[in-house]
DNA sequence: CATTTGTGATAGTAATACTATTATTTTTGT
DNA sequence: ACAAAAATAATAGTATTACTATCACAAATG
């Protein structure tokens, strides 16, 4: 039984999950794009490794970098989804608050609830890519188009719990996006700029950073 | 009188500022860069605008990648002769903590000592295509190369305050590459995703919310 | 004044990011 | 089971990009 995680019709041409073909193009997809990372990655290069040939890819996407953007909003959506059942049967906003941290900040892992096998691979594009996905002069457009929206509503619920436990913080969103981004960046500088973090692979202590803010920044 | 900031040299092959040419490529670039953005950007065109060609920018950078991680590490370089005289004479940690935090979350402004012309076009590029210098399958290599030690060695000096007044805070340098890192993201939020965020462009908050967090997480 | 060095002009190449065409296969509705 | 519609594979082609190479000329340098 699977979970339908969604992703904004405007992202694709045809929905890549609604054919054997398309779904190659997902799961090759992923794997070529943590290979070679965004610049090197190519519709023909993808075509190749699914014995399928560019035109083919480019009737699923308008191009590599609406891919990216597929793939960056499927996390979210599974993020979205994973918070939700982190969140349910809670009924301490301070608790919903702690574990929507867990799942924004921590590493993926196959016990949570509601893992996905892609989930991991995605968070390491996540990571990598995201940057040249956002910091576009088509930013607005896309915006517009609701490309963002997975994104922002996450930032938003969490922020409204941040709201509801310090009414009188006054950056909620900041904060919350912040945090996101933050765990992002750590990870990243953890492998290839060690210096400038107290995080590590091995130890990692991105989670606790986040948590320690949120509990000292927030009065109760 | 001008100071001269120090630009990694492994970072191109002739001195841009060695020559008349190499001054037009400067300048013009950093318009071209803002104009664009990095992917619209080539050589060609910016060749066009100096009226030259392809092949003698090529004989000072190696690619427009190369030509970028100039323009970031010269940003960096005029915020860390920023830092130096934010904190020269000022004995106490506190207080040349809140003004390190000050030069490296607050906006360019001709009043502040230490400012360069270019730094207003610089921080912009900064803030918009940072992340795409960075997140590349070559960073490591680069690091290697020293290409990010303006960088490092500002977050170190900075954590070192902070170490200085709390010995107990377990994550100095997270916490400053957090601060630098969330500031450009929010003023990039502020413009492109409001929703993400509780700062604008109108009324700043993003160095109000740093030193909150600051003051918040260190005991002293 | 001779030599090195930098520049401009021009040409050329491989790869990328697509678009277009057509024949063939697969799916679908009846 | 069969006709019609849709999806795919194969192939070709175009404009742009990111370079490299060559060479003649000008400027700076020692």
């Amino acid at each position: 039984m699977n979970i339908s995680i969604q992703v904004s019709a405007t992202l694709y041409h045809k929905d890549p999950t609604s054919s054997e073909i398309g779904l190659k193009i997902l799961s090759e997809g992923i794997q070529l794009m943590q290979d070679l990372g965004f610049e090197a990655f190519t519709f023909k290069k993808l075509a190749q490794n699914i014995q399928s040939t560019e035109a083919t890819i480019y009737r699923y996407f308008e191009n590599k970098h609406y891919f990216l953007l597929y793939l960056i909003n499927w996390y979210w959506g599974i993020i979205s989804y994973r918070l939700l059942l982190a969140t349910a049967n809670v009924t301490d906003a301070r608790q919903q608050l702690t574990n929507s941290i867990e799942v924004l900040t921590g590493l993926p892992d196959a016990s949570h609830p509601g893992y996905m096998e892609e989930e991991m691979q995605l968070k390491q594009i996540v990571i990598q890519e995201s940057g040249k996905a956002l910091h576009t002069k088509m930013v607005d457009d896309e915006n517009q188009n609701g490309i963002y929206l997975n994104y922002k509503s996450i930032v938003s619920s969490v922020a409204e719990l941040v709201k509801t436990i310090d009414p009188s913080f006054p950056y909620p969103e900041m904060l919350i996006s912040n945090l996101i981004e933050n765990a992002n960046h750590q990870r990243f500088f953890s492998v290839h700029l060690p210096r400038l973090t107290n995080t590590s692979p091995e130890q990692d202590a991105v989670v606790a950073f986040s948590h320690l803010i949120i509990q000292k920044v927030l009065q109760s």
